[in-house]
Order: C-alpha cells, then structure tokens, then sequence
RNA sequence: GGCCCCAUCGUCUAACGGUUAGGACAUCGGCUUUUCAAGCCGGUAAUCCGGGUUCGAUUCCCGGUGGGGUCACCA
C-alpha cells in the first residue's frame, strides 16, 4: 500500500524570539517533510494574548527565509486548510468544544482562579502532583463561554503508545487531568487547539520537543474521546546549556538564529550544526550541503538525550561552509553584511581576498579584519626594533647585515615579476643558508610591523615593490 | 514529592551480542617558509555503578546513582 504523504509542522508561538532550539526542531520537522516529499506548514500558535510580542511573526519568517527553510502551507502562502493563524481559527475550536460537550467530555470550570490555586498550593505542600478531577464539580450547569471550559477526561487509565524516535512509551493515571479547553478569555489552550489544528491540517507527524512528552497520555485521551487516530509522534530530545544541565535558554547564552546572520554565519553551516545536534546519518560525512542532509536524514536515528550546543564546533562548521562558496559570493555575502554594518567594503586584490578567507571563521571576522585596516598595505608602518628581535638567535648587526642583503637581493627584480614565489626563490637559498630565523623572522616583522601576520614573501607581492623596499629600509633604520 | 524520559572520550556522536570501542570539534605534539591562520600527519582521551541472561555484553533484563522533563486559564 502506498502510505499516506507526510504531512509536518512547525507551530511556534509569537513569543519575540527563536532560539537555536525551537529551530533545531523546526529543521527536524522541515528535513523530514523534504525527505519524504512531502508538506510542511508553518503554524503561528498565538493563544496566550499575554505572553505575545509585537513583530515577533514577522521576525519568525525572517529567521526562516534567512536560513533558507521554506513551508508549502502556512502564514504568508496560504494553503487549502487556513487559517493558519490560531487567534483566527476559534470558530473551529468552539465547533469541536461543542462537540465534547455534546458527549458529556466538557464541563464548564465553576472555581475561581484562586480556588484553584489554593488546591494547587496544598497539594504541592504535600508533596504529590495537583489533579484537578478529584474537585470536579457535581453540579454540571451548561457553559456561559465565560467560565473556563475543561475536558473530562473518558477514561483513567494507563496509556502506552509508540514514539519514531523514543519507541514504546507509557504514563500512569497521574499523567491524566481534567485540563482546560477554552480559556476564560475564549481563546483555546495549546493542549486543545494543536489536536484540533492537525487534525484539520491533515498532519500526519508531530515533532516536537521532549518538554511534550508528559503531556501526551491528555492528547490521547483528547483523540479517544474525539474518535479520532492520533498522527505519528517524535519526540526529539531538548538542546542543552553549556554546563549540559539545563534546557538552553537566553540566559545561557542562546542566540536568537538572526544573531548569527549579523555575525556573518551562513545559513547552511546554521542547519548544517543543528541538524547534527542530536542527529547523525549513516556514514562519517559532516559537513553537508542541505541537499545531502535532507537526502540521509531519518528520524529513526535521532538521539534520545539532550545535546550540549557547542559554539567552537558551530564556528568551525561555518569555516567549512564558508571555503566551499566561491570568490564572488564570498565577496557578495562579505559586502551585504558590511553594508548592513554601516561600513564600506574598502580595497582589495585577489591576494587579499585569498588571506582573508584563508583566516576567517564566519564573514563578521572578515569584515573585522578589514575594516580594522589590518589588510591595509599602503600606508607605512611603525617597527618596533624589539620586536625585529624578538625570537632571533643573533645581535643587532647580524640582523642588519640580513635585511640588507635581502635587499640587495630583490633589488633588481621588475615591479611586475615581484611575486611571492618570484620573492622567496631569491631569498630562500640565503636564509637556509644564514638560518631561517634570523633573516625571515625580522624580514616578515619588518614588512608587516607586527608580531603575526602571513608569512614574508606573500607580504612582499602585496606590498609591492617599492612599498617592500621602503618598509625594510625603516627597519634597518631603527635598529 | 508523583509521573515520565535519558546515560559511550571535555563536547557532538558511531558501533543490527563478537571491533585493538570508530569519526568530528576541542586539546597536545610534529611537519609545512622558526610568527599567526589554513593544511597535512600523529598522540592523549569514553562505554555511570552493581547484579543478572549469555560461550561472549557498550548493546538485552533488573536494581541503584546521576541528569533532564513535567505536574498552568504557557506553549
């Protein structure tokens, strides 16, 4: 039988901000729709008028556009089963409300919210879990729309179920409550509106995070009572804070993905990192195109326990991305950012483009590095006589005589055949010959003026010339 | 505290009961044009503990320990 298409979501709340862990699971979600051609909705969950931040809608799709991760239903495409924002589909939540309290599955909550309270202070006091069905009411009055409506749950009873990722789970009878379906403000609790939304969605798979997990056995009693089969579930583990003993948060250090896009990561290193956060494919392979990922990824195989989220490796995964782009993107990606910045890409040639991505991680420490103006070869140096010194196994005059020798070396070389290799035929046979040290180390701080730089001769071709010249002319002058 | 989940190098992870427990990041050492970066080569480094089952457990079972999640008119 040919099984039904995949159908995933990503359903995060208006909240302000995308951590690296709602995008690793958004990602896992979107690996697994592509994997399997199928559909991926993007799902705005904005119940808790609260907790929601102004602009924060608009900043998930620019996180999302950003990193390339597109959906074939949802907010800004549409789709044939919209709304697809939650605060415009509670028509549909009340038509299913009405249906559990037709079954005799929901009654209207007659407590205040300070009751309430108060049986949760107690029961938290003793120590043992708050369950609101041992204060279920007798009296059933029908529903105002004002008081907070709750589920009766059909069944107390142990569930067991199966998970892609986890495999066989189950919970006791504690894990079931009578919890609240419609809020008394009207809007529908996740608990209730996420069942009702897949199921008219037409989702086949939830993946969502591991916080999920104790709550399932009240969504399966949610299907029951509805008759309805509930999707598959994967439950993926959480992304943990560098000390690895909580849940990565702000506080520890959590980015917001567009944090990354000003640091001048690229979206394919982002994905490629997160998606091997907890996830590993067949094979010994990790820097991967999108393509190759979306090709080996399987549920099946991802990790059940946390993941630790390691910038040093994310910062070397992006330097693995970054070589594989070309010159000209490197350079369109490197000018956007710097625009972004306010600053101006200033001059370069070939050679300087080939150290800066040679020494660069990400895009932002290329535009550092450039507009800091450590690249900048035309203007003059200061040397510091110590520091021609510094490391060399001979005195002052020893070094002098080696530098004027250099010079008298290259002397006569055209401007137009000073190139590094050119530069190094000519110098290399003297300083084997002299020792390496005592004529490369002060030749290479004399041109750069500093204590780390590329190595002489590709200094040398920069330069230029006379620029070469002039600066090792200095350098014998001070010392 | 109840319920639930998890457990391999410092970190991310591989190993359908039989491997000298593999790879990557980090770290250390060497080479490369005595620096730095990149690159190449090599080293150190792990199966949480205790019982079973088995000819043989990282792998299966039980029990500890440790960590995490959850117990909302938040998602």
């Amino acid at each position: 039988m040919n099984p039904k298409p995949v159908v995933t979501r990503f359903a995060p709340s208006p909240t302000g901000f995308m951590h690296v862990g709602s995008v690793r699971t958004a990602i896992f979600a979107w690996l697994f729709a592509r994997k399997n051609h199928g559909t991926f909705i993007l799902r705005i969950e904005d119940t808790d008028k609260e907790r929601q931040v102004l602009g924060s809608i608009e900043h998930i799709t620019d996180s999302l556009h950003w990193l390339g991760i597109t959906w074939d239903e949802g907010i800004e495409v549409g789709g044939s089963h919209g709304p697809y924002i939650q605060s415009q589909r509670l028509d549909s939540y009340k038509k299913y409300a009405q249906t559990l309290i037709d079954k005799g599955y929901a009654y209207p909550d007659p407590y205040t919210q300070e009751e309430v309270e108060q049986w949760r202070m107690q029961a938290e006091a003793q120590q043992r879990p708050f369950l609101f069905r041992d204060h279920r009411p007798h009296d059933t009055r029908k529903w105002d729309g004002i008081q907070p409506l709750r589920f009766k749950i059909p069944e107390i009873k142990r569930y067991t179920w199966h998970d892609m990722v986890r495999g066989n789970l189950s919970a006791g009878e504690e894990a079931l409550d009578d919890f609240v379906l419609i809020k008394g403000d009207g809007y529908p609790t996740y608990n209730f509106a996420h069942v009702i939304d897949d199921l008219e969605m037409k989702v086949t798979h939830i993946i969502r995070g591991e916080e999920f997990i104790s709550s399932t056995p009240k969504f399966l009693s949610l299907y029951d009572a509805l008759s309805i089969k509930p999707p598959i579930l994967a439950t993926v583990p959480v992304v943990l804070a560098p000390d690895g003993k909580k849940k990565l948060s702000k506080r520890d250090g959590a980015k917001d993905v567009l944090e990354y896009r000003k640091e001048g990561y690229l979206p394919e290193a982002i994905i490629n990192f997160l998606s091997l956060l907890g996830w590993h494919p067949e094979g010994e392979q990790e820097v991967m195109s999108i393509a190759e990922l979306t090709d080996a990824f399987e549920l099946e195989r991802v990790q059940k326990g946390g993941a630790i989220f390691d910038n040093i490796k994310l910062r070397w995964m992006n330097q693995q991305h970054l070589k594989r782009i070309s010159d000209k993107e490197f350079i369109k990606q490197l000018t956007v950012l710097m625009n972004e910045r306010g600053e101006q890409v200033p001059t370069y040639t070939q050679q300087i483009l080939s150290l800066l991505r040679e020494r660069s991680a990400t895009l932002g420490e290329a535009a550092n590095m450039l507009s800091s103006g450590e690249f900048n070869f035309y203007e003059a140096v200061s040397v510091d006589a110590a520091l021609l010194m510094q490391n060399v196994q001979a005195d002052r005059e020893t070094v002098k005589r080696h530098l004027e020798k250099v010079r008298i070396l290259i002397e006569p070389t055209s401007g137009e055949n000073f190139s590094a290799e050119r530069i190094k035929e000519l110098i290399f046979p003297y300083a084997n010959e002299q020792g390496r040290g005592a004529v490369l180390w002060p030749l290479r701080v004399a041109l750069s003026g500093k204590e780390k730089s590329p190595d002489p001769f590709t200094l040398a071709e920069l330069l230029g010339k006379d620029q070469t010249l002039q600066r090792i002319k200095s350098a014998l002058q001070v010392l």
